[in-house]
Order: structure tokens, then sequence, then C-alpha cells
DNA sequence: AATTTATTCAACCGCGTTGGA
DNA sequence: TTCCAACGCGGTTGAATAAAT
């Protein structure tokens, strides 16, 4: 059994792309346009597979592929988009105009894993590197698929958007920082609400939490020169690598139903997680950026 | 100059998701 | 509701190139 193969693979030509079928992707493309990359490779004139010929286009030919070496700036904004996203390419690649997912993930594990390395910093978890103290309590309490960080007092899960069941009864019921939050669908006139208890468990049932995140609207771009780099010697020569933000970073991670929200807030909130409802049953959390 | 080792990145592969029949 | 083709994503591979010996 398995999965039947995507094309037939007698007949495709695999490895590095001549430039004569670039050409004819090209010339196809701007013809007909994107889309049904099956049968693209017939209609083209191609001996490759469909995927192969999206892969080409997306990664390499698309017109409005930005070339070269990234900048700091978009090096710190990858570093801050996959402190928040984890290993989503595709996520972090649509806040990059012109960088593919497949560009970014190459460059991050070339590049940017060694300069948090050099920096002290886990890459995939973006704390110190002999910073081992996550909450087993709430680590046990979450959906395997969020992430968990620490900041000061803070336990911090991220990434608990993945599972969207739209139109049906959804109950996101999680707990962060001993206070249990419940969303259900707003079809049928209920609300999110904020339930302090550190007793009871995670229950995790289905998700249905879109996770928004942008910059705030007022607030200036984040100055990455004021980002200070502090390496204290401790008494058994130990190096410990912290980085101080000097402005916190809004990070909004909208838990509700109405998609494309745009996050509103404005306020300094120091280095604490915090919660607020808006009139819309989202809730928003702040985090300041711990890189 | 020749060989080995390390690095880069385009391309492939397999699997999860989506949407139409 | 179920099935399945197609799409899209993330992990991995391997050829090409650069650097070191």
């Amino acid at each position: 059994m398995g999965r039947s193969p995507c094309c037939e693979k007698q007949h495709t030509n695999k490895g590095a792309w001549t430039k004569e079928e670039d050409q004819r992707l090209i010339n196809y493309i701007k013809t007909n346009g994107e889309g049904c990359w099956r049968s693209l490779p017939k209609a083209a004139g191609l001996l490759r597979c469909g995927k192969s010929c999206r892969l080409r286009w997306i990664n390499y030919l698309r017109p409005d592929l930005k070339r070269g070496n990234f900048t700091e700036q978009e090096d710190d904004l990858i570093i801050n988009l996959h402190n928040l996203l984890g290993n989503k390419w595709s996520l972090i690649a649509a806040r990059l105009p012109g960088r593919t997912d497949n560009e970014i993930k190459n460059y991050w594990n070339t590049h940017i894993k060694r300069k948090l390395y050099n920096r002290g910093v886990d890459p995939q978890t973006h704390r110190p590197l002999n910073d081992s103290t996550v909450s087993a309590t709430i680590a046990t309490a979450v959906p395997p698929q969020a992430q968990i960080t620490t900041s000061h007092n803070n336990v911090i899960v991220k990434d608990v958007s993945i599972v969207s069941n739209n139109n049906k009864n959804n109950y996101a019921n999680t707990k962060i920082n001993g206070t249990k939050l419940v969303c259900e669908d707003s079809n049928s006139n209920s609300s999110c609400s904020g339930v302090s208890s550190d007793q009871e468990a995670y229950q995790h049932q289905q998700l249905n939490l879109d996770l928004s995140i942008g910059l705030p609207s007022s607030r200036p771009q984040i100055n990455t020169d004021s980002l200070k780099l502090q390496q204290p010697q401790d008494g058994d020569g130990q190096q410990e690598t912290k980085v101080t933000p000097s402005h916190g970073v809004c990070l909004c991670y909208s838990l509700g139903f109405l998609r494309n929200q745009v996050c509103c807030c404005n306020k300094d909130i120091g280095n604490t997680v915090t919660t607020a409802v808006t009139d819309n049953s989202m809730y928003r959390f702040y985090r300041p950026l711990n890189i």
C-alpha cells in the first residue's frame, strides 16, 4: 500500500535545472499563471515532476525574489520570528518580502544557528545554553506542539494556534501562569474568560486559536542596536550571556475567531506576560522580546 | 598542485492538510 | 461522511564550491 507517487518517475528529469528548462517554465507561467502544478510539466513541455516545477519557480525563478546576502535587519527579524514561531519557515518567509522559506531555512541552519551559539543562546529555545529551568508542571500541561520558554518568573506558552476547526464547537482550554483560559465558539454567543486555577490540569480538546503577530502599530521599529549584550563572569569562570532589550516588544497572540486582527496595543509592559480581553472575545498576550 | 574536509544551498522526499467529488 | 488527488511544508540529501592541509 502507501501513497501513490506524485508523478511518473520513469520519464522525469531530476537534479539541477538547465537554462532551457528554466526558460520553458518561466514562459509557461508568464502565459498561464501559477497553479495546477501536476499538469504543468506536460503542458509546458518539461520532463519534470509538478512538485519540482513548483519548487523551482517558488525558490528560484519567481521575479519578486530578492537575491544577495541577508542584512542585519533581516537576521534580527528571522531570529525574532523564529523565537515566536519555531521552525515555521513559511510563516517566517511571509514576513520577509523576497525571501523564500527554503532560503531562510538554509540560512538559519548555516549562519544564524552558529551566530546564536556564539552568543551563548540555544537556537531552538532561544534561551541561554546553560539554562534548563523549565517548569515541569507546566511543561506537562501544554499541547505537544506548543513551545515553552521562560522569562524571569514567567512561563511563556507559544505556538498554541496550530489546530483550527472552523465552525465547529471549539474549546481552547489551556493554562498560562496559573490562569486557565477558555475560549468557546463565538457563533453560540459564548466568550473567552480567564479563570484562575493552579490545580487544574491542562485538558487539550480542540483549539481554535488564531495567531496574529505583529509589531505594534504605534510603536517605532525595534532598534536592534539597543540590544545590549552582557557577558558577566561568575565565580566558576562560567560565562552567561544575557541580552537585554531596551524596550519590550509587543507580541500579540490573538486567541479567538476573528482573522487579520491588527495589534492595537501601545503600552510598555515591562518583563511580564500580561493578558487582556478585548471586546471581540480576543485574548492578547504581551511579552517582552527575549533574544 | 593535489587531496581532503567543510560549507552552502538547490532539490528531493515524505507526510499532513485541504478541498472537491 | 468518506475518499483521494493535489498542494504545501519541513526535514534531509548530495552535488558544487571553498578552504585547509
